[in-house]
DNA sequence: CAGTATCCAACGCGATACTG
DNA sequence: CAGTATCGCGTTGGATACTG
């Protein structure tokens, strides 16, 4: 539990710079992890370009994700500030989501990270099989 | 288990384009989990711009790591091609691990999202702090 | 020094059922 | 439709001890 500094958030922030996220207490690392989370990056990138979805849209698009995560994750990434979640007071519900500017840049860098391993997929790939091999070997 | 698929990874990765990190089958998901899980991204980082470090030094410039995930990643990443593990048969042992070109690309991504999140730190932790008064309210 | 092996606690996450 | 609540399993991951 070396986590449990007595500092709140704002003064902890101040007391780090850039470069700072190997040190084990920057909070840069909690920020990190929604959005590189199992579902955080995705739903950036299925949002990201002025994208705006419904949350049974999101559910489809990013497949293999549950409600719960899906909820879980959107409200996460609210909190931080880069989804903004409209709920239109209608019978049946009616909620749409989209990103915030903060939003959008922090999308372009998981999507640019995303589209680079696509890219390099089948090397990659290829690599991981040799490993497997020379361990038989 | 609908990971499940009767295919080899090759075969799989031969039927995935750009674009399809949302499809549930995409192996590309497997690959950024190495990139993106809780000490991958920091080891890219920490051996980014063509350091080269040794086990032990890697624990510490990575605070908060554990001997059996910092070996366990550095394992995950070699397989994928990411890193160079070089070992000198000398007593002490002594080991040193680099990047390969493939993740210094890699790295070049995730160091630009590190930063972005450290530049724009403090905004996103004062969305955080007004979303908790807002739920207090 | 650079790991591996084992054990166990904590958490992530999905399945299911329920609500406004 | 858009969630929340609860349960439970499987994985993650840290602590500790041991090895070449």
């Amino acid at each position: 539990m070396q986590e449990k500094v007595n500092l709140t958030k704002t003064s902890l922030s101040e007391r780090f710079t850039r470069g700072d996220v190997l040190s084990s207490e920057c909070p840069a690392r909690d920020v990190l992890k929604h959005i590189t989370s199992r579902w955080g990056g995705l739903v950036l990138i299925a949002l990201h370009e002025g994208e705006t979805f419904r949350f049974s849209e999101l559910r489809r698009i990013i497949q293999g994700v549950s409600e719960k995560m899906l909820a879980q994750t959107l409200q996460a990434l609210e909190q931080d500030g880069f989804v903004i979640r409209t709920s239109y007071p209608v019978v049946p519900p009616h909620v749409e989501y989209s990103l915030t500017k903060l939003g959008s840049e922090a999308a372009v860098h998981v999507a640019g990270l995303a589209d680079w391993v696509e890219g390099n997929l089948t090397e990659i790939l290829s690599n991981r099989n040799k490993a497997v091999l020379t361990k038989a070997s």
